[in-house]
DNA sequence: CGTTGGCTTGATAATCGTCAATTTTAGTGG
DNA sequence: CCACTAAAATTGACGATTATCAAGCCAACG
């Protein structure tokens, strides 16, 4: 009856099961932040017009460690500073999902406003900064502030989106598309608007991509090469660059013209 | 470069392009109403405790009539009375992906509550009866009772964390594991606890699964065929009997005992 | 300079899709 | 109630996509 699974399995990497982040160092203060016009935070101080006085701290953690376990209880809520995390879960077999990546901007899952446990678990790629602001405290705010939770609302419809996006990639697009639509997306966030030559910093491996779009790692090298050689994209030492704009939207099943 | 797509093309079904629907019939109250006590009904009675004094009335629309067309600006909001109905997106080359169902007590998404739009289409997959409220009315009411968008957040992470787990099934489990746990899911929701020679009704076609699940409706077919065979279930005239309850959970990848 | 993590590549195989024919089921009108 | 028709499901033969296994390469780094 039960046939072999359709993906790899994967086994712990070394140093993957690093402890939860506790590198606090002192605040900086949003006046620094470049975030302070973008997302969340904008909406926290148009609320207050000014100063947050929220209770907050900074975080650093490592690359490889994890910024949340599933099933743990929550006691804070994140927002991403500087570097990249991922959302993702295994399954009993080993075989591991990444749900979504946190980027810069981005909450450690408005999930934690309603829930004090999530079933995935959140691991930094890069080294990350992130901004935590105590559970209790962010919703006695939200209470205080009727508008701050429209904002939320919002955020968690956007994160919807997105997964839906995602189920259409997996469940109805090829390997060629998933990786190319990925790569898009990614440069785009980064600020890409469609240029040919346009290079951006890439720390994602492909074990990442592969758990992302549900390939194995083997194969996303294959078809990542396989673009290399058409002249797509340049891919090397963390660096990645779009070669050929439209080659790539069309290898994503995108029309041009 | 371009492979060819992963999986099946689907023509449009005759009769599957019917128009929106807009059989109104009058309004025939909550108090006789299932869904009373469940849900979202139940937080907008327990708001106002007792009589709701929204604008609202009852529409019902045949199986394949559309609820709602891609793109096409949402002036109602609506929630299930009776029936199922289905969310889906058509990707260029007309192969389509279910992303979720709606069953008696789901919203027609929460997400057009802060969107006036969608990029899924929602039609109906058996005759569906629904309540249908203005939007603009119940962003009103919204506003008027603070608790109320809580319950409109926590609806909004229940969504996200059920596409967390279709994400996992289509990235990470086989064609056998996606069906059995479908299955069970879809039972559950309709009163099964676990225990062998469960029956209900299942108007669910095997495209719809294919199309929820990332696979083709032969697939489908192939699979369920051997679930019959292996003693997992029976499934026939619209009816689905769970008879070895273990096993499909094995299928499914659930380690029993 | 050996070790490690990440990537590449080849050979082979499993899963799932495609095509097409046929049967079964459900629905409709006389 | 039967005949007819459309929709849905089944089945077989075949093929494509993607996984698996395994070996080797390369660059970074202590």
């Amino acid at each position: 009856m039960s046939s072999s699974p359709p993906t790899a399995k994967r086994k712990l990497q070394p140093g993957e099961s690093d402890g939860a982040a506790e590198d606090i160092s002192g605040w900086s203060g949003c006046a620094a932040c470049p975030l302070r016009e973008r997302g969340f935070c904008a909406v926290l101080l148009q609320e207050r017009e000014g100063v947050l006085d929220l209770q907050r701290r900074e975080h650093m953690v490592r690359a490889r460690q994890h910024l949340y376990r599933a099933k743990d209880k929550a006691r804070h809520i994140a927002i991403i500073r500087e570097g990249i995390a991922f959302r993702y879960v295994v399954v009993p077999d080993g075989r591991r999902q990444i749900l979504s990546f946190a980027l810069p901007g981005d909450f450690l899952s408005t999930s934690f406003l309603a829930r004090d446990t999530a079933n995935f678990s959140v691991q930094a790629l890069t080294p990350v900064r992130m901004c935590v602001f105590d559970k209790a405290d962010l919703q006695r705010f939200i209470r205080e502030e009727p508008n701050a939770i429209g904002a939320f609302f919002e955020m968690c419809v956007l994160e919807k989106e997105r997964y839906e996006a995602q189920i259409v990639d997996l469940g109805r697009r090829n390997s060629d598309e998933r990786i190319a639509r990925f790569l898009i997306q990614f440069a785009t966030h980064f600020g890409w608007t469609g240029e040919d030559g346009f290079s951006f910093a890439f720390p994602v491996r492909q074990q990442h991509m592969a758990d992302l779009l549900g390939l194995t790692q083997v194969h996303v090298s294959r078809v990542v090469s396989k673009f290399r050689r058409a002249g797509l994209i340049e891919l090397s030492g963390g660096l990645l660059q779009i070669v050929d704009a439209n080659g790539l939207r069309t290898a994503a099943g995108v029309r041009n013209n």
